[in-house]
DNA sequence: AGACGATGTGAGATCGATCTCACATATATT
DNA sequence: AATATATGTGAGATCGATCTCACATCGTCT
């Protein structure tokens, strides 16, 4: 048997009363009979009815869903981020939609555009690429509240949760630099996201301030997942004269990076010092445990959701660029080097 | 500047023609002149119509958007379910809306009656209680298509996707009492989770099978984090004879007793045997590499979408009970033991 | 007594897209 | 020439909830 559910016209019918009636009594507003307003609340429970949601939203114009397009949820990093915003999307009573660009721009801009129709009430976007936001410009221009976190977009003039990149990439290379190494590696993401330019500035940065000319050789470029890390490692350290210390951009890759150093015999920190931005669980069941440049994983969720809510509420100041630092965590895979 | 979206009366008034003309035009249905269709096309690109998917939701009764409630995002294996289910509602057109139960009753009642009220079409479900079920059996009488996944519900007649939990255990405790273990020790899950209660059984048949007396004091319960894992752990090998053995239920809990295996100073596989269930990441990071039970956590979502679009897409058959099969993965953490 | 405000209710419009139906024309068929 | 049939188009209903407005019916105050 399949039952339709209760709409307001069948709570009104079965109360004897005109559904605006029925909608004064269940939403309290607008005078109601005391005797009347019982009646309703009364069939209404009787017949089970909880409101068309889409109703609601078609004549309000809002849908009471956020959404979040982020690069893959099966990155930890996002994943809890994504696992944040649904806890406060819940209290403000509403619902989140996933979508998963794969850092693919096309992708984004697609499920941006699907979304929009469903005239969802606001973003939280990481966004893949630097420039061509348009689509990321035609929410503004229609006041749709957006948020930006991991990464801001060139030119778009709106809410965003990063962290120090640079600064927490410098403190990353300096340390190595401290520890007596020249021969620094980078094993970093896409140059097209954001994260990657900015750690690179951070590395590039602290190399010369300490009067390290620049080696293109000692870069290596990679898709942000554990087996393309991988395969970029070994190549990196397959040189005639390899880097002594790597510095990776992302937990992705320091795990990619590990594997390679296994696979090649390599021995951390002995023959080769590692240090990652973004810590992650397992870093502390290596042996050795892995050193890192930590960010504030558990804020930026919550931080990016908090200021979309109040925008929704009605805010209306200048936008809230909020950055978070970072913080160097100290562990085991960085020897001191002397001398070459 | 705020500009609201163009609706299709827009379109129509810039064409010239009436609403349903334009809406001939756009959806390609019924007759439309050539001349006015191209008309309509026109002001359509121009005005840049996208057409109001609540509107379109609201006449059809139900939106393009599938709902998935699972325990929670951050857990690997539900970000990757997760995931995949995302890839392949996209394929269909569909958005997902991601709820966290939290493995609590209570939430994932509330997230599917919130979920219901928006029309969608059709869920995903890993359902936190064995009973109870009321919830979800009034899905399947309003013809709301449901599919379980990891877990499955008593007197909830409907399509479902699981892994064979009994099986897998057994073939790990098998294992151990193979390499000569007998007091082996089982860290498990809140016992109202399908899953822990099946793979405990399947680890209570094994030791039965080879004519081992059960013991309470081999079993530690847990709720399913790293942190309470590792004092579960702690616990249990505390004890003056503590077992030689351990079979952890899922992957969070495996990382649970690596940790607490290093903190007491215990060695593996030399004075403590360890084999999980669900096969993670970094479990060949570690030394030795972790021998698991692995179940083909990539099959699941993409299986459990596939049928709740087959059930979208009309089909009207039995339920079907998918369930995939697990396989030991030996890798160095489990050790022979001769005599005791 | 007449007027005014407070209280309670229902009819109907609205949100945007779609679909049925009726009404046109034009072309084809007997 | 008369009737079918094909082709185009618009008016209006519909989905469900909400809100405005008009219309009651009270009581209260001058």
């Amino acid at each position: 048997m399949v039952r339709k559910p209760a709409t307001l016209k069948d709570v009104a019918a079965l109360a004897n009363v005109s559904r605006a009636t029925a909608a004064r009594a269940l939403n309290s507003y607008g005078y109601v009979g005391d005797e009347t307003a019982q009646k309703v609340q009364a069939a209404a429970e009787k017949l089970g009815y909880r409101g068309n949601r889409l109703a609601q939203a078609l004549r309000s114009g809002q849908l009471p869903i956020v959404g979040c397009i982020l690069g893959d949820i099966q990155n930890p990093f996002f994943a809890r981020i994504a696992h944040d915003i649904e806890v406060l999307a819940r209290e403000c009573g509403h619902n989140l939609v996933i979508g998963s660009s794969e850092e693919e721009l096309a992708q984004e801009i697609s499920l941006l555009a699907s979304l929009r129709s469903l005239s969802i009430r606001g973003f939280i976007v990481a966004p893949t690429s630097q420039g061509n936001n348009a689509h990321l410009q035609g929410l503004i221009d229609e006041n749709v509240p957006l948020v930006l976190i991991d990464r801001v977009a060139e030119g778009v003039d709106c809410d965003s949760v990063v962290v120090d990149n640079e600064g927490g990439a410098r403190k990353a290379v300096e340390y190595l630099i401290g520890m007596g190494h020249t021969r620094i590696g980078l094993l970093q993401d896409d140059m097209r996201i954001f994260t990657s330019r900015e750690r690179r500035s951070g590395y590039r940065s602290a190399l010369a301030a300490a009067g390290i000319a620049a080696d293109d050789r000692m870069v290596a470029v990679s898709q942000s997942t554990v087996e393309h890390a991988v395969d970029a490692t070994i190549r990196l350290f397959s040189q005639k004269s390899p880097p002594t210390a790597l510095f990776t951009v992302d937990s992705l890759m320091t795990q990619g990076a590990l594997l390679a150093f296994r696979s090649m015999g390599v021995s951390i920190p002995h023959d080769v010092s590692l240090i990652g931005f973004d810590d992650f669980n397992l870093a502390t069941f290596t042996d050795p445990q892995i050193t890192v440049v930590s960010q504030p994983v558990s804020e930026i969720g919550r931080a990016a959701a908090r200021v979309l809510f109040e925008r929704l509420a009605g805010k209306d100041e200048a936008p809230q660029k909020i950055r978070f630092e970072t913080k160097l965590i100290v562990r085991g895979s960085v020897s001191r080097r002397s001398g070459v």
